[in-house]
DNA sequence: GACCAGGTCCTTG
DNA sequence: CAAGGACATGGT
């Protein structure tokens, strides 16, 4: 990675949080910030909440009621999100993995970063964007997520590498802050959508 | 009706 | 390895 691409990074870092502030995005306890990673693949975050919300009422929003529940039930919970199914698979092998691996969410904690991500690659379903956000919202460690949004804008300044690199990128340039990193993520977020970064944004 | 959304996996060439 | 398709509902 060049100099000067880690100075545009910074400089977006900075930008970024002087016009957006401290902001408040991702609400939740950790089993719900895990479910939201998993439902909000390719889906609008306010479909998440509609399913959140379900989920809560019939008392499936943990791991330890997902991995005891009927499939059924779940897919029901979170239809409005899409790829409804698939979801609801990939809800209960994260459950397993949880309840299997460590046996519960709690103990996760004690885990090095590095040894959980790996472990939550392991599970079908999670690919690098989930394991980042479950891993920075829900488990509050130094791991950036790299999403669509932040590749396009990146593009924009005219870095033009891979989703490795820039994870590498931010994440030497954020240092070890782990709300720094939240905050970058979200405001990413936030500033491609005010500004309606679409796909063919090159 | 077409197109897109805070991805990931599987199949092809 | 890159490209293309499947997964599915809800909003513009």
């Amino acid at each position: 990675m060049s100099e000067s691409s880690s100075i545009k990074v910074q400089h977006i870092v900075r930008s970024l949080a002087g016009h957006y502030g401290e902001i408040d995005w991702w609400p939740g306890d950790t089993d719900e910030v895990m479910i939201g990673a998993i439902l909000t693949q390719q889906t609008r975050w306010e479909n998440v909440e509609r399913a959140l919300l379900e989920l809560r009422g019939k008392e499936l929003n943990c791991m330890r009621s997902l991995y005891a529940a009927e499939k059924k039930d779940i897919e029901e919970a979170i239809r409005c999100t899409g790829f409804f199914r698939i979801k609801a698979q990939r809800l209960q092998s994260l459950a397993a993995h949880v309840s299997e691996s460590y046996g519960s969410v709690d103990r996760m904690n004690h885990v090095p970063t590095g040894k959980l991500r790996d472990g939550l690659l392991s599970v079908k379903g999670i690919g690098d964007e989930t394991a980042d956000s479950i891993l920075c919202f829900g488990f509050s460690r130094t791991s950036f997520v790299i999403d669509a949004y932040t590749e396009r804008i990146v593009r924009c300044i005219g870095i033009k590498d891979e989703r490795q690199e820039l994870k590498i990128l931010f994440e030497k340039v954020l240092a070890g802050d782990p709300k720094v990193y939240r905050q970058t993520h979200a405001h990413i977020v936030e500033y491609a959508k005010e500004f309606c970064l679409k796909k063919e944004v090159r």
